[in-house]
DNA sequence: ATAAAAATGTGAACAGTGAATACATTCTCT
DNA sequence: AGAGAATGTATTCACTGTTCACATTTTTAT
């Protein structure tokens, strides 16, 4: 795994890396409609067969985006939840105004994530610890709002749930620039998730 | 355009209408993964250039698909309407169920109207004419319930906007079978629709 | 060190796709 | 009855995902 001078070699080195770095890249600069392995290959200088020495097919590399993709969202929440660290509720309300952040900004990457272009996420383990490790940062928050004497609730499991599929709605929407949400910009996004996690709350409490 | 014992004949009579339904069909029995001009035209017994005819490209097609369900979805919610009609508040926890339960029977049709396939919605007029009538149901719902003094809110709009949005959320979810949705059948899923429609009541009373 | 094996690359081929083109047939309307 | 519009076909193009036999390199075992 020698890589002094950027030497052209057959071997590439770590390929697998690469193609999923130019496949990010196109995902954010072409849109997940263009994307296709052919044309990552080609952007990353090997042949339209190399990448299936890494991936079975096409729908695996979508899993690896994702996994991606979930790893970048936790960073996210993790920043969030370390910034309000001692206020529970403003983590609460702050890691959800993130979320749908992250799916404004990453629109491509969050269809990848959640648009079904992979049939099963459980085919693949590393994607679903990516995934509830972003899950597990806002159960969290929950717990210590609840130890906190914040929310009454006793299912924490529950209420995260609601959460999530509340705040995940809105990200879906807006995201895909639907119906109702047309014309709706960042800053007015905060405004309605603020609102709509204060429902939330009233109704957690 | 006659039609007299299902002659075969050179012009087809109905084609558009003929490729939208076998392309429904399709969906409901193949998925959306397998969906595809060609296979539409194969089974609608003409030749792979047809559809040209009645549609500019693939997305135009999409687009009328689209449409039908969100017709079938406004159909379901009226028919909820009238049944629980002088209840209003049953109207809308009745609605929602309707509405998540209509993802998961439809997943694939779901995924058409709101996976992004289509990449601007209002490129087509009768798209977003289809979308504004179901969503105007939800709308009337709660306003009623404004009226009978059930809620005290007064920006309806928003209110909808948030029903409907928190309803998508979880129907996004449990139709894409995600995260933490798997293994949850329909019964299940009725369940935690109320519960989280009862959050949402809660936020609005 | 060397030979065998495993890993990783290539090029050509196949079947499938959306779309555009020129051409054929039929329908409609004056 | 004939002109023009509407609707169908056949062919072609540039793509796509995927597979396969083959080439090269790296790793491993002796």
């Amino acid at each position: 795994m020698k890589k002094e001078k950027d030497k052209i070699t057959y071997h590439h080195g770590d390929l697998k890396r690469a193609l999923l770095e130019v496949a990010i890249y196109l995902l954010k600069k072409e849109g997940y409609q263009a994307l296709s392995l052919r044309k990552i290959a080609r952007l990353a200088g090997v042949s339209q067969s190399a990448p299936y020495r890494h991936y079975n097919d096409l729908e695996a590399l979508y899993a690896d985006i994702a996994s991606e993709g979930f790893k970048l969202l936790t960073n996210k929440l993790k920043k969030v939840r370390d910034r309000y660290s001692k206020y529970p509720l403003l983590q609460f309300r702050e890691s959800g105004i993130a979320y749908v952040e992250f799916a404004i900004k990453n629109p491509d990457l969050f269809q990848i994530m959640y648009g079904n272009q992979i049939l099963s996420h459980s085919k693949y383990e590393f994607l679903i610890q990516s995934e509830e490790e972003a899950f597990l940062i806002l159960k969290n928050i929950l717990l210590e709002c609840k130890e906190e004497g914040l929310i009454k609730t006793n299912e924490i499991e529950q209420a995260s749930m609601s959460a999530w599929t509340m705040v995940h709605g809105l990200a879906v929407l807006l995201a895909g620039k639907q119906v109702m949400f047309r014309n709706i910009d960042l800053k007015n996004a905060k405004t309605i998730t603020k609102e709509m996690i204060q429902f939330l709350y009233v109704g957690l409490k």
